[in-house]
DNA sequence: TTGTAGGCGTTATCAC
DNA sequence: GTGATAACGCCTACAA
C-alpha cells in the first residue's frame, strides 16, 4: 500500500534506522541513541524510538556497526575433529560459553584439504579473535593470522608465534598418572596403544607413559598406532591382543580407543580388568557409562574452556599483553576397568 | 620506522584497500577489481596489486563487502542439543557442508534460557539464512525472523511460517516399521520407552510405534518417558523391566536411550536378543559400535543435509520462491538386538 | 581499461 | 538533549 517498487521474488530489504526516525520523527542518532545503553536520549523519546522499531522490526545492523571500528564479536573456532567424542564436547562446550558472554562463534570443520582454505575465507571478517582447537594447521596460515592482528588462542597444543596465547593439557604428567596406577596395581606387561604420531598430544601422551614404565624399570611389551576413533582402537588393540597375548594393562591414547579395546578384549575372551587393565584418556561422557565404567584420565573441558576465555577477555581488553601459556591439569579417574 | 603514530598496547589497524592503493600506486577501485573474479584490469596490474596485497596482508573486508546489500555469507544454526550424539553429528555434517559452499555458520547453543536471547542477538547480523536443528523456539521468535525476512530451514520438525521450508524425518513411518520388525520377529510383549513428550519427534515415533502394535491386534504392555539421554533410558529402562518383567521387546525413542536401555539388561540379566529384544531410532554412530550392534531405524543425517543445502541455495536464488516441506525416509537397520 | 563519486547502515563527534 | 556530519571499508555505476 506504500506505493513503493516491489519487484516480486526479491528479498525485502532490511529495516534500517532511517525508516525508524521518520516513523517516529525523530533523526537517525536518536534511533541510534535509543540502543546505546547510557546514551543521552528523553527517556519518553527512547520508549516511543524503540516502541516503533519494535514494531516495523528494526535491529541495529551488527555488521554496519562492526565496521566503525569496534569489535566485531565475531570468533572464529577452527575445529580439528568434529566427529570425535572429545572435541566435540570441547566445542560444545566452547560455543556455549562464547554465547554467554555474546560472542558468535563461526565453526570451521578442520577436516579435508578445504579446512585451510576456508580459514583463509573466515579471515576475510574482522575477527575479533581465533580459536584453534586441535587440528594441524600449516604454520604458515598460523603466521598469517598473527600479521593480520588477529588475537589467536591454541588449544590442545601449543604454538609459540606473536599474539597466541595457549591453553595445554599437561599430556606428559597425565599419561604418567594413568600409567603409575596400573604399575602400582601390580600390572607388569604393560602394552601401549598411542595415537597418531603427528599429532602433539599422542607424542606427549606417550612420553609420558615411557617415563612411568622407565621409573618402575619396565618396558612396554607391546606398542601400536590407532587413529584416535573407537574402531581404530578396536582394530588395533585385537591385533595387539593377538599377537602379544601376555600383556595383562593396556594403555590407550584416548579414550575412544580404550572404549574400541574393551569391546576387543571382550571378543578375545580377556576378561576386564581381571585378565586385563584399560585404561583410556580424556574422560569423555561416554567412558562413565555403566557398560563402559573406564578407568581414565580426566582431559577437563570445563578449566580448558574457563581458560581460553579469560585470555579472550584478557586479550581483547590489552592486546598489547604478553603471549600465555596455560597448563590445565588431568586428574585420574579411577573406575572398574583397572 | 614509518613514523606513523602507534599507541602501544593497541591493536593495530587492518590494512585495507587504501594502503594496498598507495603502495602499488593505483587507485583504490583497482585493487577492488584486482579481488573482483572477471572485472576489467590489466592483468599485469592485477599481478603487481595482488603480490602487494600479499606482501602487507590484506584481504578485503567481508563485513564492509555484505553491507553493500549483497549476501553476507553467515548462516546461522540454531542447535538444540549440542550434548546428544545425533544432533552433534548432524551440527558437524552441517557445518562442514555449509563450509564447502562458502557459507560460515554462526553457532547457537539451544540449550538454557539465554538461547533466545543469544539468538536475538544473532539476528543482528544480516544473516543469509537461518538452520533451526531441532530445540523448542517460541513461535514469536519464528515469527520475528519471518518479518525480518531472513530465510530460515527447520529440521526435524515441520514449521509453518511464511518463507520457511522444512525438512523432517517421516518419524512415524520409521517407528513403525521397527515396531514392524519386532512383531514380525515373534515379540508379543512389546514395551515402548519413548522420549520427552514435549517434543515433536516423541510424538510421532510414539504414534507410529501404537500404529503398528494396533495393526497387530496389540497393545504395549508398559511405557515409560526418558529424556533421549543414555543415562536416562538407562534409569527408564530399569524401572519398566524390573516392574514388568514379561516384556519380550522394547522399543525406544532414540539409540541413546536403547544403549542405556542394553546396560540396564545386562544388569538385570536379561539376555538379548534372546529374552529382550531392543531397537533404537538414528542410527547415530555408536548403534554399530561391536558392543552395541544396536538394532535401529536410521534417520538418515545425509539425505537431510544434503535437502537442507538444497533448499538454502534454492531460497538464495529465489527469495520469493514458495515454502517447501521436504521428507527424508528413514530405513531400518537390523543389527544384533532384535 | 581506469579513476572518481556515491552509497551501504551504523556510530561518534561536533556544534547548537 | 538533539540533530547534522563525518568516518568505517568496500563495491560499482558512471564518466573519462
Amino acid at each position: 500500500m506504500t506505493g513503493e517498487k516491489k519487484s516480486l521474488g526479491q528479498r525485502p530489504r532490511r529495516v534500517t534506522a532511517q525508516t525508524v526516525a521518520e516513523q517516529a520523527g525523530v533523526s537517525r542518532s536518536a534511533v541510534s541513541r535509543a540502543f546505546t545503553k547510557g546514551a543521552y536520549l528523553d527517556a519518553e523519546k527512547r520508549r516511543r524510538i524503540l516502541s516503533v522499531a519494535a514494531e516495523i522490526g528494526y535491529q541495529p545492523n551488527a555488521l554496519a556497526a562492526g565496521l566503525k571500528g569496534g569489535n566485531s564479536h565475531l570468533v572464529a573456532i577452527f575445529a580439528g575433529d568434529l566427529r570425535n567424542p572429545y572435541d566435540t564436547a570441547f566445542v560444545s562446550q566452547l560455543v556455549g560459553s562464547l554465547n554467554a558472554i555474546q560472542k558468535w562463534p563461526l565453526l570451521i570443520d578442520g577436516n579435508g584439504a578445504r579446512a585451510a582454505q576456508a580459514l583463509e575465507e573466515v579471515l576475510r571478517y574482522p575477527l575479533d579473535a581465533l580459536i584453534l582447537r586441535g587440528g594441524s594447521l600449516s604454520g604458515e596460515i598460523v603466521e598469517q593470522c598473527a600479521r593480520y592482528g588477529i588475537p589467536m588462542i591454541s588449544s590442545g597444543r601449543p604454538l609459540s608465534a606473536p599474539g597466541v596465547d595457549t591453553v595445554c593439557c599437561r599430556n606428559d604428567q597425565g599419561a604418567r598418572m594413568g600409567a603409575e596406577l596400573l604399575i602400582s596395581g601390580g600390572r607388569r606387561r604393560i602394552g601401549f596403544l598411542g595415537g597418531p604420531p603427528e599429532l602433539y598430544s599422542s607424542c606427549e601422551r606417550r612420553a609420558g607413559v615411557m617415563a612411568a614404565l622407565e621409573a618402575a624399570g619396565l618396558r612396554p611389551v607391546a606398542e601400536a598406532v590407532g587413529d584416535y576413533t573407537v574402531d581404530g582402537g578396536h582394530a588395533a588393540a585385537r591385533a595387539l591382543l593377538q599377537e602379544a597375548g601376555e600383556i595383562d594393562a593396556l594403555i590407550c591414547g584416548n579414550d575412544a580407543m580404550a572404549i574400541g579395546a574393551l569391546s576387543a578384549a571382550r571378543e578375545i575372551g580377556r576378561a576386564v580388568p581381571g585378565d586385563l587393565a584399560v585404561i583410556g584418556f580424556d574422560d569423555i561422557d561416554m567412558a562413565r557409562w555403566t557398560c563402559f565404567d573406564l578407568t581414565t584420565v580426566r582431559n577437563p573441558i570445563d578449566a580448558a574452556v574457563r581458560e581460553i576465555l579469560r585470555l579472550l577477555e584478557a586479550r581483547l581488553g590489552d592486546p598489547g599483553k604478553a603471549d600465555e601459556t596455560v597448563f590445565v591439569d588431568p586428574v585420574v579417574k579411577p573406575r572398574g576397568t583397572h
